[in-house]
DNA sequence: ACACTATTCCAATGATGATTGGAGAACCAT
DNA sequence: ATGGTTCTCCAATCATCATTGGAATAGTGT
């Protein structure tokens, strides 16, 4: 047998990983960096947290190096430290959601009666045959950090004032961030009430990234 | 926004699998779980721990389903839920490895100095071609629950007394559990002081069935 | 029924983590 | 320099987790 400490002290490493994922406020705060760089006073008001604890949170993550940040002037941004954290984040939620039913649970009282989903390879042909339009519900600062090509910004904020831009004779499909994120959900339903024709992508930014499809800056 | 409480409670389920990943212990007893099926009294002397703090901390794998159990008789067999847990735990090393300098500094302390490694395209060329030979260094009952085809189970304690076994013309290759697994490197710097030329699988048991290549059991 | 084995449950202790407000540090603008 | 902004550090409190020995449970063999 190897030597006992040395093999303490390497699993406790992977187990800073472990940690760093084990807090629903910084899997919360992943989520959101995710979506492309931010500064830790928008991080905190949109997961809704005090700004000395999220900023105590971030400190964790950037401590297990999974984010890592940017100084510009006053501001700290954070971001991912690479699109391998990305994968680590979604497969854990993968994992979780196949494999705890309270998990389905949860995701069914989060994102309301589930709305009709197109797949990511639907989506691109859609897009191409000009037969949908695709929006992007997300708040304006992440489509301005990466979106699907081709895709309108219209955040979810805006979509009932902004009805009009929509063509009526098409159908639109909504996208957000990841397979997680209510805000597809909720545009579909708004869209439908509406009258229009509207579907969501099955999952968002996060998977499309993570398949390497073609993202528009 | 969607509902708050509901969002905590979907991401406080998420990290119930980062949480149950969180300790280094429990990362060791799922690496060996990953290799096959083993009683709590098994993985807590694999894993030099006291009995109850074992059956917690598997306790704790259990209601992240993470593992599942068997009962035969009096004893309780623990396995992996299922191969993307694998994957997931496998992900985890890497990003781990890949971000934290500290992990590669534990690492080479664990493993020692570095031996010449095979990747798995070389070792299924040479098994093919009958250039070299094979040898599982784990113990017995890992072999059992599963080994590359055409290895021969030679445990790391068993090797300087088998030696005879082996070719003395071939090139021998050893692997073990995964990458971060010191028996195959054990394994080749033994071989080598008695004069032997061998090298070791680059990573292990763990990434060979990920990979979906075959095993035999 | 009884002894025996394997494991979990329980309770107590110590260790680690989360949250918060307030002070301090870095930077910018005037 | 002074004041304003943004964020981190510090210290205190509370909550959660790890570890342990001993009791309890489930099953086997006599």
């Amino acid at each position: 047998m190897g030597d006992r400490d040395a093999k303490n002290a390497l699993f406790d490493q992977f187990a800073r990983v472990g940690k760093a994922l084990a807090s629903g406020k910084r899997l919360e705060l992943l989520d959101l960096i995710a979506q492309g760089e931010r500064t830790v006073d928008a991080l905190a008001k949109s997961a809704e947290l005090g700004l000395t604890t999220a900023s105590a949170h971030l400190q964790t993550l950037k401590q297990a190096n999974l984010v890592v940040t940017r100084r510009e002037g006053t501001k700290i941004f954070y971001r991912l430290a690479g699109d391998d954290v990305a994968a680590l984040f979604a497969l854990l939620r993968t994992v979780a959601d196949d494999r705890l039913p309270d998990v389905r649970t949860a995701r069914e009282a989060y994102l309301g009666d589930d709305t009709e989903a197109v797949s990511r390879e639907e989506l691109l042909e859609r897009v191409r045959s000009g037969r949908a339009t695709v929006i992007d519900v997300r708040p304006a600062e992440e489509y301005a950090a990466g979106h699907i090509p081709g895709a309108v910004s219209v955040p979810l904020d805006e979509l009932a004032d902004r009805l009009a831009e929509l063509p009526a004779d098409q159908e639109v499909v909504a996208y957000c961030r990841g397979a997680y994120c209510v805000l597809s959900h909720d545009a579909v339903r708004l869209l439908t009430a509406l009258g229009r024709t509207a579907r969501r992508l099955a999952d968002g930014m996060l998977e499309w990234r993570l398949a390497e499809l073609p993202v528009a800056v």
